[in-house]
DNA sequence: GCAAAACCTTGATCTGGATCAAGGCGATCG
DNA sequence: CGATCGCCTTGATCCAGATCAAGGTTTTGC
């Protein structure tokens, strides 16, 4: 744990505020906790091509020591509401709080086992295992305590562009996948974003792992 | 940098041993210096499918604290030496040097930076772009201070059913990029892996990004 | 040194998902 | 309220890469 001296510096650097849905978060060096709301990473290639590599849901922590070798840029897929702290006073506090280092380790070391799994779907699933894993992610991270067996319905904060730039789909196949879903029983969909789930254990027979 | 009493410690508990082509990395708590050899990382779906999630190349530190959340098995593709230090003692030292903390979030996020460019050229790369990222990526590796405009040459350390594992191919696709790559001059091949490059900045223009 | 086993290449054909095309909602706005 | 715009769905067709098939080459083991 945190000494009550640093929980109190921290507490004193901190702002609070908030971004819109649509807008970018500059990369300045701050680190924040995300308290609503979702965010996605995204990586551009040439023609236009671009990949989602993560998204951040609430309640989540964001911000990086160290300069990333290649350009991610993030932006919030919904409003989202920010406590943010100046990036000088986190690096100088990890040399100071090991317990500080040690959560931000454990923290990176979960988003690298998440960018593995994303690796292995979009190298080796099917698009229909992708669209059901896609969901099943969505629906742990909007109800991280969720019951498997009952069901559960949640409106998405993506586009249809934004789930297939983050599959390696193209929007068409993504809605394709959602209309054979929505005909098996599997999900049901209201306007679009909101989405019911049967149950997760129906969908992760779907998921291909 | 560690104090001389910590890097003593380590140098007591460390064990050097070597490990064949082939084998896989048990992964019991321990964390080790690759000292040379190549090491793949891979996941596994049902169906037989398999996805190559990262390597280690020499010289490159592996092991991590806490569980991992999906099982990722480790497996050496060629013949690797390791000094190896327990899992404790790197664990207790963690809260006693910062600076060690420190490199070991340093570490987990490069990973991280390269498993978020691979999650990219799986979504949206062409067949052709993968392999050569590939490429750029092994001699990248294998000679990080290469001059990019000067050739190169070495031993690919993996079979083409790793590439294809790795690239989300299949080997009949590998194969025939690589000939393609071969018949337009921008690669050599003798003996089916060892490769000769004609300039890294070449195959930069192939690469997609 | 020969045979078997691994690994790799190349060709022919097939197919999952992309691309092209044509509307169908629901919001927002004048 | 009707028009425009952004987003989504569905159908028709196409193609990059998968699958199927047939050797070729290198390594391994006896």
């Amino acid at each position: 744990m945190l000494k009550a001296r640093q929980l109190a510096e921290l507490a004193g650097a901190s702002s609070r505020h908030e971004v819109p849905a649509g807008m970018e978060l500059s990369d300045d060096g701050t680190y924040s906790n995300l308290l609503s709301g979702v965010i996605k990473l995204t990586r551009n290639l040439p023609g236009g091509r671009q990949q989602i590599v993560g998204f951040h849901f609430a309640p989540d922590f964001l911000g990086r020591p160290f300069e990333a070798k290649r350009p991610i840029k993030a932006e919030a897929l919904t409003n989202v509401e920010l406590c943010s702290f100046p990036g000088t006073t986190i690096d100088r506090m990890i040399n100071e709080a090991p317990e500080l280092a040690r959560q931000l380790l454990r923290h990176a070391l979960n988003e690298l086992d998440d960018a593995r799994d994303w690796m292995a779907a979009l190298g080796r699933k099917t698009a229909s295992e992708k669209v059901a894993s896609f969901l099943l992610m969505v629906a742990g991270n909007i109800d991280p305590a969720h019951h498997p067996a009952s069901s559960m319905s949640f409106d998405l904060p993506l586009t249809r562009a934004d789930i297939a730039d983050f599959l390696g789909l193209t929007i068409e196949t993504v809605s394709r996948e959602f209309s054979r879903l929505r005909s098996d029983g599997a999900i049901q969909i209201a306007n679009k974003r909101h989405i019911s789930l049967a149950s997760l254990a129906q969908l992760k027979e779907r998921c291909g792992d």
